[in-house]
DNA sequence: ATAACGCTGTTATTTTTTTCACAATTTAAT
DNA sequence: ATTAAATTGTGAAAAAAATAACAGCGTTAT
Protein backbone atom coordinates (compact mmCIF):
# COMPACT_ATOMS: atom_id res chain seq x y z
CA UNK A 1 0.00 0.00 0.00
CA UNK A 2 1.11 3.22 -1.16
CA UNK A 3 1.55 5.60 2.34
CA UNK A 4 -0.47 8.23 3.08
CA UNK A 5 0.01 11.44 4.03
CA UNK A 6 -0.19 13.19 7.21
CA UNK A 7 -2.46 15.89 5.65
CA UNK A 8 -4.33 13.25 4.39
CA UNK A 9 -4.88 11.27 7.28
CA UNK A 10 -6.38 14.68 9.29
CA UNK A 11 -8.95 15.04 6.39
CA UNK A 12 -9.94 11.40 7.02
CA UNK A 13 -10.14 12.29 10.11
CA UNK A 14 -12.37 15.62 9.14
CA UNK A 15 -14.40 13.39 6.82
CA UNK A 16 -15.72 10.56 9.47
CA UNK A 17 -16.33 13.37 12.36
CA UNK A 18 -18.61 15.00 9.66
CA UNK A 19 -20.57 12.14 8.79
CA UNK A 20 -20.68 11.11 12.22
CA UNK A 21 -22.62 14.61 13.07
CA UNK A 22 -24.60 13.45 9.54
CA UNK A 23 -26.52 10.41 10.37
CA UNK A 24 -30.27 10.53 9.38
CA UNK A 25 -32.62 8.03 8.31
CA UNK A 26 -33.31 9.97 5.33
CA UNK A 27 -29.70 10.42 3.30
CA UNK A 28 -27.94 7.40 2.76
CA UNK A 29 -25.63 8.78 0.39
CA UNK A 30 -22.99 11.69 -0.05
CA UNK A 31 -21.39 12.90 -3.28
CA UNK A 32 -17.76 14.44 -3.13
CA UNK A 33 -19.03 17.72 -4.37
CA UNK A 34 -21.53 17.69 -0.77
CA UNK A 35 -17.91 17.37 1.42
CA UNK A 36 -16.62 19.32 -0.61
CA UNK A 37 -18.92 22.11 0.16
CA UNK A 38 -19.31 20.87 3.71
CA UNK A 39 -15.30 20.65 4.27
CA UNK A 40 -14.25 23.35 2.32
CA UNK A 41 -11.87 21.26 0.19
CA UNK A 42 -12.07 20.22 -3.40
CA UNK A 43 -14.15 17.32 -4.80
CA UNK A 44 -11.11 16.15 -6.24
CA UNK A 45 -8.88 15.97 -3.02
CA UNK A 46 -11.94 14.46 -1.52
CA UNK A 47 -12.09 11.73 -3.66
CA UNK A 48 -8.24 10.87 -3.82
CA UNK A 49 -8.39 10.95 -0.09
CA UNK A 50 -10.92 8.09 -0.16
CA UNK A 51 -9.63 6.06 -2.99
CA UNK A 52 -6.21 6.16 -0.73
CA UNK A 53 -7.86 4.24 1.83
CA UNK A 54 -9.27 1.48 -0.51
CA UNK A 55 -13.38 2.40 -0.15
CA UNK A 56 -15.27 2.89 -3.53
CA UNK A 57 -18.62 4.74 -3.99
CA UNK A 58 -20.93 4.81 -6.99
CA UNK A 59 -20.63 6.45 -10.09
CA UNK A 60 -24.63 7.40 -9.71
CA UNK A 61 -24.85 7.10 -6.18
CA UNK A 62 -22.04 8.88 -4.84
CA UNK A 63 -20.74 7.25 -1.31
CA UNK A 64 -22.73 4.87 1.14
CA UNK A 65 -22.54 7.22 4.05
CA UNK A 66 -22.73 4.12 6.55
CA UNK A 67 -20.32 1.93 4.40
CA UNK A 68 -17.72 5.30 4.31
CA UNK A 69 -18.34 5.43 7.99
CA UNK A 70 -17.25 2.27 8.55
CA UNK A 71 -14.32 2.22 6.39
CA UNK A 72 -12.88 5.24 7.73
CA UNK A 73 -13.10 4.03 11.37
CA UNK A 74 -11.39 0.74 10.27
CA UNK A 75 -8.61 2.77 8.42
CA UNK A 76 -8.66 5.81 11.54
CA UNK A 77 -9.13 3.01 14.44
CA UNK A 78 -7.72 -0.24 13.53
CA UNK A 79 -9.50 -3.30 15.33
CA UNK A 80 -9.10 -2.60 19.02
CA UNK A 81 -9.96 -0.25 20.87
CA UNK A 82 -7.25 2.05 22.68
CA UNK A 83 -6.80 3.33 26.22
CA UNK A 84 -5.37 6.82 26.38
CA UNK A 85 -3.57 8.05 29.15
CA UNK A 86 -4.11 11.55 29.94
CA UNK A 87 -1.27 13.38 32.37
CA UNK A 88 -2.47 16.45 34.32
CA UNK A 89 -6.13 17.38 34.94
CA UNK A 90 -6.03 21.04 35.06
CA UNK A 91 -8.54 22.76 32.64
CA UNK A 92 -6.79 21.72 29.84
CA UNK A 93 -6.77 17.81 30.45
CA UNK A 94 -10.13 18.20 31.77
CA UNK A 95 -11.52 19.95 28.45
CA UNK A 96 -9.81 16.84 26.49
CA UNK A 97 -11.43 14.47 28.80
CA UNK A 98 -14.82 16.37 28.56
CA UNK A 99 -14.22 16.40 24.58
CA UNK A 100 -13.28 12.86 24.08
CA UNK A 101 -15.76 11.16 26.76
CA UNK A 102 -18.06 8.71 24.73
CA UNK A 103 -17.48 10.40 21.45
CA UNK A 104 -15.15 7.69 19.73
CA UNK A 105 -16.08 3.91 20.57
CA UNK A 106 -13.00 3.00 20.05
CA UNK A 107 -10.89 5.93 22.12
CA UNK A 108 -10.92 6.39 25.96
CA UNK A 109 -8.81 7.96 28.25
CA UNK A 110 -8.28 4.88 30.99
CA UNK A 111 -6.01 6.34 33.46
CA UNK A 112 -5.46 10.15 34.01
CA UNK A 113 -2.48 11.47 36.32
CA UNK A 114 -1.54 14.31 38.56
CA UNK A 115 0.03 15.33 41.84
CA UNK A 116 -2.00 17.13 43.31
CA UNK A 117 -3.80 15.46 46.42
CA UNK A 118 -7.15 17.08 45.39
CA UNK A 119 -7.39 15.30 42.48
CA UNK A 120 -5.48 11.92 43.13
CA UNK A 121 -7.77 8.93 43.75
CA UNK A 122 -10.85 10.29 42.49
CA UNK A 123 -12.65 9.72 39.39
CA UNK A 124 -13.23 12.36 36.73
CA UNK A 125 -15.88 11.71 33.92
CA UNK A 126 -14.98 8.07 34.60
CA UNK A 127 -11.07 8.12 34.35
CA UNK A 128 -9.61 7.27 37.50
CA UNK A 129 -6.81 10.05 38.79
CA UNK A 130 -4.03 8.43 39.86
CA UNK A 131 -0.56 10.03 41.56
CA UNK A 132 1.77 11.07 38.65
CA UNK A 133 4.27 8.68 40.61
CA UNK A 134 2.50 5.67 39.23
CA UNK A 135 2.69 6.84 35.46
CA UNK A 136 5.12 3.76 34.20
CA UNK A 137 3.48 1.43 36.08
CA UNK A 138 -0.12 1.91 35.14
CA UNK A 139 0.74 2.39 31.83
CA UNK A 140 2.58 -0.47 31.55
CA UNK A 141 0.00 -2.78 32.92
CA UNK A 142 -3.02 -1.24 31.09
CA UNK A 143 -0.44 -1.67 27.54
CA UNK A 144 -0.95 1.64 26.99
CA UNK A 145 0.21 3.72 23.72
CA UNK A 146 -1.21 7.07 23.64
CA UNK A 147 -0.66 9.88 26.00
CA UNK A 148 -1.87 13.56 26.59
CA UNK A 149 0.54 15.66 28.05
CA UNK A 150 -1.36 18.61 30.22
CA UNK A 151 1.20 19.57 32.35
CA UNK A 152 2.61 23.21 33.02
CA UNK A 153 5.63 23.94 30.38
CA UNK A 154 8.43 22.82 32.95
CA UNK A 155 7.24 19.51 33.84
CA UNK A 156 6.70 18.44 30.46
CA UNK A 157 9.67 17.06 29.43
CA UNK A 158 9.95 14.74 31.91
CA UNK A 159 6.77 13.25 31.67
CA UNK A 160 7.42 12.99 27.66
CA UNK A 161 10.26 11.12 29.10
CA UNK A 162 8.46 8.68 30.99
CA UNK A 163 5.90 7.90 28.86
CA UNK A 164 8.38 7.14 26.53
CA UNK A 165 10.28 4.71 28.96
CA UNK A 166 7.11 3.01 29.49
CA UNK A 167 6.28 2.63 26.27
CA UNK A 168 4.00 5.10 24.93
CA UNK A 169 4.15 5.52 20.85
CA UNK A 170 2.65 8.90 20.26
CA UNK A 171 1.82 11.61 22.12
CA UNK A 172 -0.46 15.02 21.79
CA UNK A 173 1.18 17.85 23.76
CA UNK A 174 -0.25 20.58 24.77
CA UNK A 175 2.84 21.97 26.85
CA UNK A 176 4.36 25.48 24.96
CA UNK A 177 7.46 23.33 24.74
CA UNK A 178 8.95 21.13 22.15
CA UNK A 179 9.54 17.49 23.33
CA UNK A 180 13.13 15.87 22.89
CA UNK A 181 12.15 12.12 22.86
CA UNK A 182 13.42 8.76 20.72
CA UNK A 183 12.76 9.10 17.29
CA UNK A 184 10.03 6.32 16.71
CA UNK A 185 7.61 8.40 19.09
CA UNK A 186 4.93 10.64 17.36
CA UNK A 187 3.94 13.81 18.79
CA UNK A 188 1.40 16.45 17.88
CA UNK A 189 1.80 20.17 19.62
CA UNK A 190 -1.27 21.92 20.44
CA UNK A 191 0.46 25.04 21.43
CA UNK A 192 -2.40 27.38 22.48
CA UNK A 193 -0.68 30.47 22.61
CA UNK A 194 0.34 29.51 18.90
CA UNK A 195 -3.07 29.03 17.94
CA UNK A 196 -4.41 32.85 19.41
CA UNK A 197 -0.68 34.35 17.55
CA UNK A 198 -1.50 32.80 14.36
CA UNK A 199 -5.07 33.66 14.53
CA UNK A 200 -4.17 37.06 15.52
CA UNK A 201 -1.36 37.90 12.65
CA UNK A 202 -4.34 36.71 9.83
CA UNK A 203 -7.09 38.83 11.43
CA UNK A 204 -4.32 41.71 11.16
CA UNK A 205 -2.94 41.14 8.11
CA UNK A 206 -6.49 40.56 6.42
CA UNK A 207 -8.09 43.93 7.44
CA UNK A 208 -4.62 46.05 6.10
CA UNK B 1 6.53 41.51 -1.10
CA UNK B 2 6.17 38.23 -1.59
CA UNK B 3 3.34 36.31 0.15
CA UNK B 4 4.41 34.33 3.08
CA UNK B 5 2.77 30.88 3.34
CA UNK B 6 0.90 29.85 6.30
CA UNK B 7 3.34 27.14 7.00
CA UNK B 8 5.85 29.87 7.25
CA UNK B 9 4.24 31.73 9.80
CA UNK B 10 3.85 29.13 11.88
CA UNK B 11 6.87 28.30 11.70
CA UNK B 12 7.94 31.83 12.39
CA UNK B 13 6.00 31.75 15.48
CA UNK B 14 7.41 28.61 16.91
CA UNK B 15 11.00 30.22 16.38
CA UNK B 16 9.89 33.29 18.58
CA UNK B 17 8.35 31.13 21.14
CA UNK B 18 11.85 29.47 21.29
CA UNK B 19 13.68 32.57 21.34
CA UNK B 20 12.08 34.27 23.98
CA UNK B 21 11.85 30.64 26.39
CA UNK B 22 15.90 30.98 26.05
CA UNK B 23 16.47 34.86 26.92
CA UNK B 24 19.89 34.18 28.75
CA UNK B 25 22.62 37.19 28.88
CA UNK B 26 25.75 34.66 28.25
CA UNK B 27 24.48 33.39 24.66
CA UNK B 28 23.71 36.25 22.32
CA UNK B 29 23.58 34.83 19.11
CA UNK B 30 22.16 31.62 17.22
CA UNK B 31 23.49 29.70 13.97
CA UNK B 32 20.32 28.33 12.04
CA UNK B 33 21.71 24.97 12.82
CA UNK B 34 21.33 25.34 16.29
CA UNK B 35 17.81 26.54 15.37
CA UNK B 36 17.27 23.48 13.43
CA UNK B 37 17.84 21.25 16.06
CA UNK B 38 15.75 22.51 18.29
CA UNK B 39 13.00 22.59 16.75
CA UNK B 40 13.74 19.99 14.17
CA UNK B 41 13.29 21.67 11.02
CA UNK B 42 16.24 21.84 8.59
CA UNK B 43 18.94 25.27 9.03
CA UNK B 44 17.91 25.32 5.30
CA UNK B 45 13.88 26.06 6.08
CA UNK B 46 15.09 28.61 9.08
CA UNK B 47 17.13 30.39 6.97
CA UNK B 48 14.48 30.73 3.76
CA UNK B 49 11.74 31.53 6.99
CA UNK B 50 14.01 34.34 8.83
CA UNK B 51 15.08 35.52 5.32
CA UNK B 52 10.76 36.26 3.98
CA UNK B 53 10.59 38.62 6.83
CA UNK B 54 13.63 40.94 5.63
CA UNK B 55 15.89 39.62 8.78
CA UNK B 56 19.75 39.34 8.34
CA UNK B 57 22.79 37.10 10.23
CA UNK B 58 25.94 37.37 10.06
CA UNK B 59 28.13 34.46 8.13
CA UNK B 60 30.27 34.42 11.13
CA UNK B 61 27.98 35.08 14.14
CA UNK B 62 24.42 33.86 13.24
CA UNK B 63 21.83 35.74 14.16
CA UNK B 64 21.69 38.11 16.87
CA UNK B 65 18.93 36.43 19.50
CA UNK B 66 17.68 39.91 20.66
CA UNK B 67 17.27 41.64 17.05
CA UNK B 68 15.56 38.38 15.64
CA UNK B 69 12.94 38.46 18.48
CA UNK B 70 12.40 42.06 17.74
CA UNK B 71 12.50 41.59 14.03
CA UNK B 72 9.90 38.52 14.61
CA UNK B 73 7.92 40.48 16.93
CA UNK B 74 7.03 43.18 14.13
CA UNK B 75 6.53 40.68 12.11
CA UNK B 76 3.88 38.56 13.70
CA UNK B 77 2.38 41.25 16.38
CA UNK B 78 2.57 44.47 14.35
CA UNK B 79 2.54 47.50 16.16
CA UNK B 80 -0.57 48.27 17.84
CA UNK B 81 -1.78 45.60 21.09
CA UNK B 82 -4.42 43.37 20.05
CA UNK B 83 -7.57 42.92 21.94
CA UNK B 84 -8.99 39.57 21.72
CA UNK B 85 -12.73 38.58 22.67
CA UNK B 86 -12.77 34.83 24.15
CA UNK B 87 -16.65 32.93 24.20
CA UNK B 88 -17.30 30.27 26.63
CA UNK B 89 -15.98 29.98 29.81
CA UNK B 90 -15.91 25.98 30.36
CA UNK B 91 -12.29 24.13 30.86
CA UNK B 92 -11.31 25.06 27.36
CA UNK B 93 -11.87 28.83 27.55
CA UNK B 94 -10.16 28.69 30.89
CA UNK B 95 -6.97 27.14 29.76
CA UNK B 96 -6.90 29.73 27.04
CA UNK B 97 -7.23 32.22 29.44
CA UNK B 98 -4.77 30.87 31.83
CA UNK B 99 -1.98 29.88 29.25
CA UNK B 100 -2.41 33.21 27.44
CA UNK B 101 -2.19 35.74 30.66
CA UNK B 102 1.01 37.53 30.41
CA UNK B 103 2.80 35.84 27.75
CA UNK B 104 2.69 37.88 24.68
CA UNK B 105 2.63 42.18 25.78
CA UNK B 106 0.46 42.49 22.27
CA UNK B 107 -1.87 40.03 22.80
CA UNK B 108 -4.69 40.11 25.51
CA UNK B 109 -8.08 38.76 26.05
CA UNK B 110 -9.76 41.87 26.97
CA UNK B 111 -13.65 40.63 27.29
CA UNK B 112 -14.80 37.07 28.16
CA UNK B 113 -18.26 35.82 27.78
CA UNK B 114 -20.26 32.78 28.80
CA UNK B 115 -24.25 32.70 30.14
CA UNK B 116 -23.84 30.96 33.24
CA UNK B 117 -24.79 33.29 35.87
CA UNK B 118 -22.24 32.08 38.10
CA UNK B 119 -19.56 33.42 35.75
CA UNK B 120 -21.33 36.67 34.38
CA UNK B 121 -20.34 39.54 36.08
CA UNK B 122 -17.26 37.97 37.70
CA UNK B 123 -13.45 38.34 36.42
CA UNK B 124 -11.05 35.80 35.40
CA UNK B 125 -7.23 36.23 35.02
CA UNK B 126 -7.93 39.64 35.48
CA UNK B 127 -10.61 39.17 32.33
CA UNK B 128 -14.07 40.25 32.54
CA UNK B 129 -16.70 37.98 31.90
CA UNK B 130 -19.76 39.41 30.23
CA UNK B 131 -23.19 37.87 29.43
CA UNK B 132 -22.92 36.51 25.68
CA UNK B 133 -26.18 38.61 24.99
CA UNK B 134 -23.45 41.70 24.72
CA UNK B 135 -21.30 39.68 22.49
CA UNK B 136 -21.45 42.26 19.41
CA UNK B 137 -22.13 45.54 21.71
CA UNK B 138 -18.80 45.17 23.78
CA UNK B 139 -16.74 43.46 20.71
CA UNK B 140 -17.74 46.64 18.49
CA UNK B 141 -17.24 49.17 21.05
CA UNK B 142 -13.77 47.61 21.69
CA UNK B 143 -12.84 47.42 18.44
CA UNK B 144 -11.97 43.48 18.54
CA UNK B 145 -10.80 41.98 15.62
CA UNK B 146 -9.76 38.20 17.16
CA UNK B 147 -12.28 36.05 18.53
CA UNK B 148 -11.63 32.50 20.79
CA UNK B 149 -14.92 30.36 20.24
CA UNK B 150 -14.94 27.65 23.05
CA UNK B 151 -18.30 26.54 23.61
CA UNK B 152 -20.17 23.54 23.03
CA UNK B 153 -20.56 22.44 19.32
CA UNK B 154 -24.20 23.33 19.00
CA UNK B 155 -23.46 26.86 19.95
CA UNK B 156 -20.72 27.53 18.15
CA UNK B 157 -22.10 28.22 14.40
CA UNK B 158 -24.39 31.32 16.06
CA UNK B 159 -21.48 32.60 17.96
CA UNK B 160 -19.30 32.48 15.41
CA UNK B 161 -21.87 34.56 13.14
CA UNK B 162 -22.49 37.23 15.83
CA UNK B 163 -18.48 37.64 15.58
CA UNK B 164 -18.44 37.71 12.46
CA UNK B 165 -21.86 40.67 12.27
CA UNK B 166 -19.83 42.33 15.22
CA UNK B 167 -16.58 42.84 12.57
CA UNK B 168 -13.86 39.80 14.05
CA UNK B 169 -11.48 39.19 11.23
CA UNK B 170 -9.92 35.96 12.77
CA UNK B 171 -11.42 33.10 14.87
CA UNK B 172 -9.39 30.36 17.00
CA UNK B 173 -12.58 27.51 17.10
CA UNK B 174 -12.10 24.74 19.50
CA UNK B 175 -15.70 23.63 19.17
CA UNK B 176 -15.57 20.72 17.04
CA UNK B 177 -17.72 21.62 13.70
CA UNK B 178 -16.85 23.22 10.78
CA UNK B 179 -17.97 27.34 10.69
CA UNK B 180 -19.73 28.65 8.04
CA UNK B 181 -18.76 32.05 7.94
CA UNK B 182 -18.07 34.80 4.95
CA UNK B 183 -14.96 34.99 3.39
CA UNK B 184 -12.55 37.34 4.49
CA UNK B 185 -12.57 35.93 7.79
CA UNK B 186 -9.64 33.53 8.69
CA UNK B 187 -10.76 30.51 10.39
CA UNK B 188 -8.38 28.04 12.69
CA UNK B 189 -9.87 24.94 13.83
CA UNK B 190 -8.82 22.96 17.32
CA UNK B 191 -10.52 20.06 17.39
CA UNK B 192 -9.04 18.19 20.55
CA UNK B 193 -11.16 15.29 19.53
CA UNK B 194 -9.73 14.92 16.04
CA UNK B 195 -5.65 15.73 17.74
CA UNK B 196 -6.20 12.44 19.48
CA UNK B 197 -7.68 10.72 17.02
CA UNK B 198 -4.79 12.01 14.82
CA UNK B 199 -2.18 10.60 17.87
CA UNK B 200 -4.04 7.51 18.34
CA UNK B 201 -3.70 6.56 14.59
CA UNK B 202 0.00 7.32 14.55
CA UNK B 203 1.12 5.39 17.75
CA UNK B 204 -1.18 2.12 16.34
CA UNK B 205 0.21 2.22 13.20
CA UNK B 206 3.67 2.81 14.54
CA UNK B 207 3.80 0.01 16.75
CA UNK B 208 2.79 -2.27 13.57
C1' DA C 1 -32.65 -0.84 -26.80
C1' DT C 2 -30.45 3.36 -26.74
C1' DA C 3 -29.00 7.81 -25.41
C1' DA C 4 -28.07 11.16 -22.02
C1' DC C 5 -26.56 12.33 -17.59
C1' DG C 6 -23.58 13.13 -13.79
C1' DC C 7 -20.85 10.94 -10.99
C1' DT C 8 -16.33 8.30 -9.57
C1' DG C 9 -11.52 6.80 -10.12
C1' DT C 10 -7.36 8.09 -11.82
C1' DT C 11 -3.81 10.03 -14.83
C1' DA C 12 -1.58 14.21 -16.04
C1' DT C 13 -0.51 18.82 -14.90
C1' DT C 14 0.35 22.58 -12.06
C1' DT C 15 1.47 24.69 -7.90
C1' DT C 16 3.59 24.79 -3.54
C1' DT C 17 7.00 23.51 -0.34
C1' DT C 18 11.29 21.69 0.92
C1' DT C 19 15.94 20.49 0.29
C1' DC C 20 20.39 20.86 -1.92
C1' DA C 21 24.46 23.02 -2.82
C1' DC C 22 27.48 26.70 -3.30
C1' DA C 23 29.08 31.66 -4.05
C1' DA C 24 29.54 35.49 -1.12
C1' DT C 25 30.67 37.29 3.25
C1' DT C 26 32.57 38.23 7.63
C1' DT C 27 35.78 37.44 11.11
C1' DA C 28 40.01 35.55 13.26
C1' DA C 29 44.52 33.79 12.84
C1' DT C 30 48.91 34.10 10.78
C1' DA D 1 47.75 41.63 3.80
C1' DT D 2 46.57 36.98 3.20
C1' DT D 3 44.52 32.82 4.30
C1' DA D 4 41.35 29.79 6.52
C1' DA D 5 37.09 28.68 8.54
C1' DA D 6 32.27 28.60 9.01
C1' DT D 7 28.18 30.65 8.20
C1' DT D 8 24.48 33.12 5.59
C1' DG D 9 21.51 34.01 1.52
C1' DT D 10 19.63 32.09 -2.39
C1' DG D 11 19.15 30.02 -7.21
C1' DA D 12 18.29 25.50 -8.82
C1' DA D 13 16.54 20.92 -8.14
C1' DA D 14 13.60 17.76 -6.02
C1' DA D 15 9.69 16.31 -3.58
C1' DA D 16 5.10 16.78 -2.06
C1' DA D 17 0.52 18.34 -2.50
C1' DA D 18 -3.31 20.08 -4.88
C1' DT D 19 -5.93 20.72 -8.96
C1' DA D 20 -7.61 19.80 -13.50
C1' DA D 21 -9.45 16.94 -16.71
C1' DC D 22 -11.54 13.16 -18.58
C1' DA D 23 -12.55 8.05 -19.67
C1' DG D 24 -15.71 4.87 -18.11
C1' DC D 25 -19.62 3.42 -15.79
C1' DG D 26 -24.15 2.65 -13.75
C1' DT D 27 -28.63 4.52 -13.80
C1' DT D 28 -32.58 6.71 -15.62
C1' DA D 29 -35.35 8.51 -19.23
C1' DT D 30 -36.99 7.83 -23.60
Amino acid sequence: MKTISEKTIERLIIYRGLLLNLVSDKVKNIFSHQLATMTGFTSAQIRRDIMSIGYSGSPVRGYDIQNLIKSLGEFIDGEEKQPVALVGLGHVGRAVLDYLKGRRPKLEITASFDDDPAKVDRVFQGCMCYHVNDLEKIIEKENIKVGIIAVPADEAQSVAERMANAGIKGILNYAPVKLNIPSGIYVENRDMTLAVEKVAYFARTASE
